[in-house]
DNA sequence: AGGCTGGTGTAAAGGTTCGGTAAAGGCAAA
DNA sequence: TTTGCCTTTACCGAACCTTTACACCAGCCT
């Protein structure tokens, strides 16, 4: 399926302008308008590679990096409008894989996504790979599969998707929209059923148990149900 | 242990000056003047990564790229004085993993040199130079051969590419973009069943067992069945 | 309470896309 | 020319995303 990233970026004009580039060009965004987000967002494991500005209003997207850096190898490009070059040099120090400086060329942008994205593609695996666990589910994202006490759910493309948002935020609830947006990559429009049917068929794989693991939040969106330690 | 670095560049005092500035921030570094010596030596297996220009008297840099992406995926690292956009997409396209325009800032040459050895050491990539075994298969690459239970597998050339990097990447996905990129070295455009076919005659000569050994991920790619211990 | 309204659950039907494969075509080397 | 192989074409069946339809429930208003 499509290449998930995640894009750090203060101004909401020029989020938008690459959000909806890159969307054109078959990637799923998600947005952070802060460090703050743009940190928790990466940390959840819900995507590839990130975009990440190096000017934000809260943390500095060094240290942004920095504290990415402190857990995990998810790759990651520098964008910033100063072109100083300590600056640069510093963002690759403390493990930036590119960067980029502003006014970026969206095609640049993109050119250099995909030739990292391919590189890592080829190498054996980073971290987003790695397994996780919640309860008695199990993520293998290198097989794009999911395991409920170690038997692999029969989970078709989409299924499989809308589950792995659930689950990297598993507690918290998922907007509607940003679940449509993530998982099935496009805008959720008025009277659309198809998210409701796949969270239907989700659970019917799942087991319906009670209290269901994927919970209704009405009027706002789902949360899979953290699971008993 | 010291990086090795393959320099590709015409320009003799600018390749002096790169080389000395690389050897005291500690590289190996081999040198070459044009691009038929460049590929040579590129294809030697004597360097780690290579640093090619893009404008050489005898062969383009582009077609040294190409001509290196049909055997190998070294890392390389574009480098041109002509700021030119569509040369450097044309470059990502082909299989560059960075461009660096010049006049280039040795400083960032070696930033950027790092920062891709460091990417590649995390994802610590299998050697797809050395005999590997899979369960009853066994890969040797010296031969371009694959040996189920000791007995040659009749393969054709392509058919052989493409087992070779379902098993490189066994156990999990491999996208058909990437698959058709890595054994037939180009782009899979839509309505291109070549690849299926491929995969159907592949099936067929390993044996069409139950469950299949190569399992077809629907909407994404193909994955080998991690064989059982 | 009763009824309205809008969000949700889900079965079933619809329609499209995708993958498997046989067979034909094309191309280059022997 | 023959041979071997890659590619294209074509058809079929299966998978599965989406739509439709109806039932239900919660909250709110009267």
């Amino acid at each position: 399926m499509q290449n998930r990233v995640l894009l750090v970026e203060d101004d909401d004009e020029l989020r938008e302008l690459l959000s909806q580039y890159l969307t054109t060009q078959g990637f799923s965004v998600r947005e952070a308008a802060n460090g703050r987000d743009g940190l928790a967002l990466a940390l959840a494991h819900d995507c590839d590679i990130v975009v990440l500005d190096i000017m934000l209003p809260d943390i500095n997207g060094l240290d942004v990096l920095r504290e990415l850096r402190a857990e995990t190898h998810l790759p990651v490009i520098l964008l910033t409008a100063r072109g100083d070059e300590t600056d640069r040099i510093v963002g690759f120090e403390v493990g930036a894989d590119d960067y980029i400086p502003k006014p970026c060329n969206p095609r640049e942008l993109v050119a250099r996504l995909q030739a990292l994205l391919r590189r890592i593609a080829w190498d054996q695996k980073t971290d987003v790979d790695a397994t996780r666990t919640y309860g008695d589910l199990r993520v293998e994202p290198g097989q794009r599969r999911i395991y409920q006490d170690d038997a692999p759910l029969e989970l078709t493309a989409t299924e499989y998707e809308v589950l792995q948002v659930l689950l990297a935020h598993a507690g918290s609830v998922v907007r509607k929209t940003d679940l449509m947006q993530w998982a099935l990559g496009r805008r959720l429009e008025a009277y659309d059923r198809t998210l409701d049917m796949h969270i239907s068929n989700l659970r019917k794989k799942l087991g319906n148990d009670d209290p269901p693991r994927i919970e209704t939040v009405r009027g706002l969106g789902y949360s899979y149900r953290v699971p008993a330690q």
